[in-house]
DNA sequence: AAATACGCCAACCGCTGCCAC
DNA sequence: TGTGGCAGCGGTTGGCGTATT
């Protein structure tokens, strides 16, 4: 039983590079593009294993890195995503061009961390640290919109992806008791008017619940469906939530779950930009943004 | 000046999920 | 359908540089 070892060990060497090494799959990559890690060590005449250059080249060669420190809308946005998405350094460094998984995770262990212990955070949670212990014993009421994941950590509005990109919105006021979230609804929920018109609502809410999904899209020109799902589980009171992976035509999408109170169920298809978002409102009444995103 | 403590970050390790066979 | 190979991800570690005593 058990997986063969990616390489030989007793021929690999560990440790830090050396600029030769460095240079070796530098020089080896520009000419044959990445991929095939497990073949590239000994291609390259390197004496590493493939995983140790694919970390190298991603966390450190990469032509596209950006160097020096993280900027403040960086951290807000880095601390914007973790709420949204936990420990997805991957899915977080997605959003910040040049900066790597490795890079904002060790960041976020020196530097975010200790700054939202300062301001009474809990870094894992995002809610305040008093509370934090408490909650795990405290279950919301059922049939209230309490909003299970709180934005607690900064004091700025923070637009959490620009619209022309096509990825997804989020308008996130951080002074704990007011979010400023930029909603779409419908004209006549009730009615099959395809129109609608967005407006935007301040909504005065403690906690926000937000729950994700990410899928490719079930074109027909893709034979490969790669559905990365990401579940942020919600449990309200004995009830569990599960947010489907919704796919659209224009690429991988981002799902929403917003907690509003409202009986209206709204179902409605907005273009904004070049991107189209749609919004439902679930029975429940979620509120759940569509948006495609670049990939 | 030397010893110690601390912080940062590159790199490693082990696990997971996807794909091909 | 089951299994093995592979890439990618997240947690952890170790070494180096800097600050403090």
């Amino acid at each position: 039983m058990g997986r063969s070892p990616c390489c030989e060990k007793e021929h690999t060497n560990k440790g830090a590079w050396t600029k030769e090494e460095d240079e070796r799959l530098i020089n080896y990559i520009k000419l044959h593009g990445e991929g095939c890690w497990r073949s590239l060590p000994k291609a390259a005449g390197l004496l590493r294993c493939g995983k140790s250059c694919r970390l190298r080249w991603i966390n450190y060669l990469r032509p596209d890195l950006k160097r020096g420190n993280f900027t403040e809308q960086e951290d807000d946005l880095i601390i914007n995503l973790h709420t949204l998405l936990g420990n997805k350094w991957s899915l977080i460094a997605a959003k910040l061009p040049g900066r790597t998984d490795n890079e904002i995770k060790n960041y976020w262990n020196t530097h975010i961390k200790r700054k939202l212990y300062s301001r009474g955070v809990d870094p894992q949670t995002h809610r305040p640290l008093k509370d934090s212990t408490a909650s795990t014993t405290t279950v919301p009421p059922p049939n209230t919109s309490v909003l299970q994941s709180q934005i607690t950590t900064s004091n700025k509005n923070t637009i959490i992806n620009d619209i022309s990109n096509g990825s997804f919105q989020l308008v996130g006021g951080y002074d704990n008791t007011k979010i400023n979230v930029t909603k779409l609804v419908s004209e006549d929920s009730n009615s099959n008017s395809s129109s609608a018109v967005s407006s935007e609502e301040t909504y005065h809410h403690q906690q926000l619940n937000l729950d994700l999904s990410i899928g490719l899209p079930s074109s027909t020109s893709h034979t490969r469906i790669n559905t990365d799902k990401l579940k942020i589980e919600q449990l309200q009171g004995d009830e569990q939530q599960e947010t489907k992976v919704v796919t659209t035509s224009h690429g991988l999408c981002l799902c929403y779950n917003l907690g509003f109170q409202s009986n209206q169920v709204c179902c409605c298809n907005k273009t904004i930009g070049n991107s189209i978002t749609t919004t439902v409102a679930d029975n429940n009444n979620m509120y759940r943004f569509y948006r495609p995103m670049d990939i």
